[in-house]
DNA sequence: TTGAAAGCGTTACCAG
DNA sequence: CTGGTAACGCTTTCAA
């Protein structure tokens, strides 16, 4: 509970001195320096950190707003952010806003607007437009790793290229039966942006390879059961079964994998399946896919929203990483 | 930017009575109460964290550490503890301390010191001696979700008896070489305590059934995919294969269905496995399991704290769950 | 029932 | 290079 006066007077200095040597700030002699440090140090000394952010007007508290905390991806993005955060001594605090419950109405009615942050990142949030406002009235940076929008700066893969990646893949080993599995409006959850992405990646490569016929998306939820269980749905019909499968991440692409074990239907040589993401499961299932590292979407959001809060004068970024593509042995060329 | 001072000026009040009549506490003239609602609704006042925080000494903000968010009890416990946070309107503040990491020193060491929260929960911490006294040195109120020590108020799931009731499932369908399989040390992850109780819950049912012969304990990393591996070169092998399997917790136990069924090994006829959790994964793969809600243990352990915050002279408590068998198809008598 | 004023623990400005 | 002092925005006695 030792306060910085105590420090000061333990230094035999003043107030303003001891802090200006312990914040590194202003002039303050070598040696008054270490005396101060020293009897910080002998107190155990820790600054209150409510009382420097009314002083400063600096929380050195980073918000995080995400729908999921128990997603493949989101999980990894955070903990990037998390261990980014921590090497600038900025503490993280979360908010879950799960889409349409009024959990989250809250936390962009409420929560949000106390502004208990020096700046907010938004990871997939897909926010409604009233939402955005709410957003924007915040007067406070905000990085969005993923979605749209030129409000904010954005940190994100290239969706569309990876989905066109993915698709010209099988397209390549001579598949033309390729269905795009996943993503969609089901069960109240909306349609996330960079689903729809992937799906346009996938219908273009269709199209320009000449192929819009075979196009066709398959809804569903987006999580390992989901892709599970609408591959077995479509699997299970022999006639009509596709050849080649893109998924819209690699979640549903292993649940697919999973259903066609389970059908007898053998990977590659009767079936191929893509995904998107390289997932901590793919390499178990040699799932081929185009890789993201959400990990170091969450750290390039750090610095980014960081460098924005030194200079909110700083121009809007959009950082859009590669997708690298990881071939294992998930996809092979159709058999005659 | 408005402040109370402004609502204070707008209702025509002093800004103590403004204080009272927005905080609810001291006598106001029902008359003023709502002059000054409105005022600051018109202001749109939100008060100041920090401000606040100073003058009553409480941050309206619980910390939360756990090792890792991107494992299902981790992520399940955090959204639980989210969620009713919101319902009080407290914020969460993060800290991921994976062990054996420099963050999770420094997290320790600096950030947890600063006390930016009311009170802290724990999940699944396992701190170490000297990262014991530091916990206790914060000197707020803590709840640890799973875990050992008495120092705490402890949530959490009777894991010793939930690995009894697995394992004498298996021995009551008249199984007698069963082996259990996950946790331990490997890669320099320490054996964590929950997976301990579990081992030792088995232990104990099989030395009960006169059994002990049969005792194994095959070590792997506590994931999807760490089970796969061990079950693979366990049961790759034909001999020695255990005719029932009780694994340290669902992901291990899923990885281990994955690796019998690529080895073409039915499950539950040639070999039954049961889990502990009740994962999201467990319908989608039959298995049998004894059911924990992190949810809801996440839930108990907010309201715990905010009760030992409340009245810091509370004894400490440890609230013990019953785990519910959950009997799906993984499981089934031995063939003779 | 209300208001004035004294903190809460820092930082930052302005003299010295 | 250092010290006094005024903020920062709110809560909370203490009087009135």
């Amino acid at each position: 509970m030792a306060g910085i006066a105590d420090v000061a007077a333990r230094a035999g200095v003043s107030k303003a001195t001891a802090s200006r040597a312990l914040s590194g700030s202003g002039y303050v002699s070598e040696d008054t320096r270490v005396r101060v440090r020293a009897a910080a140090e002998a107190l155990g000394y820790v600054p209150s950190a409510g009382a420097v952010g009314l002083a400063t007007g600096r929380t050195q508290n980073i918000g995080v707003v995400m729908p999921y905390v128990n997603r493949w991806f989101f999980a990894e993005v955070l903990e990037g952010i998390q261990q980014t955060l921590l090497t600038h001594g900025l503490d993280l605090t979360l908010y879950d806003a799960k889409p349409g419950t009024t959990g989250r109405a809250r936390i962009f009615g409420d929560f949000l607007a106390r502004k208990r942050f020096d700046g907010l990142i938004a990871v997939g949030l897909d926010p409604a437009d009233h939402e955005l406002d709410q957003l924007t009235q915040i007067g406070r940076p905000i990085v969005s790793v993923v979605g749209a929008g030129d409000q904010a700066s954005i940190v994100a893969v290239d969706d569309d290229s990876a989905a066109r990646r993915a698709t010209q893949h099988l397209i390549t080993l001579g598949h033309t039966d390729i269905a795009f599995l996943g993503g969609g409006d089901r069960g109240g959850t909306q349609w996330a942006h960079v689903d729809q992405q992937r799906l346009a990646g996938y219908r273009r490569s269709m199209e320009e390879a000449g192929l819009a016929e075979f196009e066709r998306h398959i809804a569903s939820d987006v999580t390992l059961p989901g892709g599970y269980a609408v591959a077995a749905d479509l699997l299970g019909d022999t006639r009509g079964r596709p050849t080649g499968i893109v998924a819209v991440c690699d979640e549903v692409a292993i649940g697919a994998i999973i259903a066609a074990r389970r059908l007898g239907i053998a990977v590659p040589s009767a079936l191929s399946i893509v995904g998107i993401d390289d997932h901590e499961f793919a390499e178990m299932f040699s799932l081929t896919t185009l890789q993201q590292i959400p990990r170091e979407q969450g750290a390039a959001a750090v610095e980014l929203l960081l460098a924005e809060i030194a200079d909110p004068a700083r121009p809007r970024t959009r950082e859009l990483m590669h997708a690298r593509m990881i071939v294992r042995t998930s996809t092979a060329s159709p058999s005659v």
